[in-house]
DNA sequence: TCGATGCTGATATAATATAACGATCGGCCA
DNA sequence: TGGCCGATCGTTATATTATATCAGCATCGA
């Protein structure tokens, strides 16, 4: 049960998640559930020890093997994924997206994930590029190499970070 | 000087390195040269804390500050890369190989590197892709996005260890 | 009933990275 | 010359991120 209140696209979100996992035989737990929402609020790359305070709010008991468990779970399941650059997680809406036909998202590989990460705002948008995905691909096989788990992250400007600084030098971040 | 006594070869590249330097204005000190020495001669990504206890060998009062500044200069000069997944450093060989026609490595943006790394034995190899590249400035242009600093990391097994490991399930890493 | 397995609680510790402040050294110019 | 400034390094302390370990408890099937 969902002792924050979270909101109700979330809501949703974790409802698709735990039908996600009972099809594969696991279980999103009632604490994956709670860390997994947290992820999904931010909204955005959030740290361990920033969820573990959230968790805080609701679970006086919890500690960092509490979240960092939970973690573990949701990046085995690929419902969340580890900013490398951040040392930081976000959800992964490939699997949670609201569109039945799916958003996209190319997860063939499973375990890769491809982040846009303003330094700018923070946010962090997965792009999963097909092509991307092809070229190191390619470049493996080249190589003799068999890929399990990819991660590519470019860090820089975001379209309105880059359109706030052209404007004004000292920009702060947009909303 | 080098206290430690570096291989030629490794000396050679440090004399590369600092030529690298001098021709932009930024200073080789003693420090950085001997830090650089031993990312080199490791020849694989070695964590920050493993160049502390190497270099205190030669240099007692070594403490974190010491090695993180000496990588942070080395990391702005393009001279070492760091793998985010192991939170360990590596050289880039790039501006410091034997060929003076490059060594394929296509380094225009600077600040991006490309590695696969393996599980098995620990190596990991910088390939720098022109067409990952370019599928990445392409998804990033789509998006509006100005990427600043680029990160493509594979782990999985190289071809030695992938042999290895089909012939015996168990088998413990190549040389 | 029993053992195996999976999840959680709880404490302690490891591993990675940075903050802060002062000393030293050189170059540069009044 | 003397003072200033920026870059580098020494030193101590602390912050941040992640894991090890062991115990308790529930669930499930033999
Ligand atoms: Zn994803
Ligand atoms: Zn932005
Ligand atoms: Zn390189
Ligand atoms: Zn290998």
């Amino acid at each position: 049960m969902s002792v924050q209140g979270f909101s109700s696209r979330t809501d949703r979100m974790l409802d698709r998640a735990d039908a996600v996992c009972l099809r594969r035989g696991s279980r999103l737990t009632d604490l994956r559930r709670q860390v997994l929402g947290l992820v999904l609020e931010a909204g955005r790359p959030v740290g361990a020890y920033d969820l573990l305070d959230k968790l805080r709010t609701g679970h006086k008991t919890a500690a960092p093997p509490t979240v960092y468990r939970a973690l573990d779970f949701l990046l085995e399941e690929g419902l969340v994924h580890k900013v490398e650059r951040l040392s930081a997680f976000v959800g992964c809406l490939h699997e949670l997206c609201e569109e039945d036909d799916g958003c996209g998202h190319d997860h063939s590989g499973s375990h890769t994930a491809q982040f846009l990460i303003c330094s700018g705002c923070g946010s962090a948008t997965e792009i999963d590029d097909p092509s991307i995905h092809a070229s190191l691909a390619a470049a493996a096989r080249r190589a003799g190499f068999k890929p399990h788990k990819v991660t590519v992250e470019a860090e820089g400007l975001c379209s309105l970070c880059s359109a706030a600084t052209a404007a004004r030098p000292a920009a702060r971040a947009h909303g």
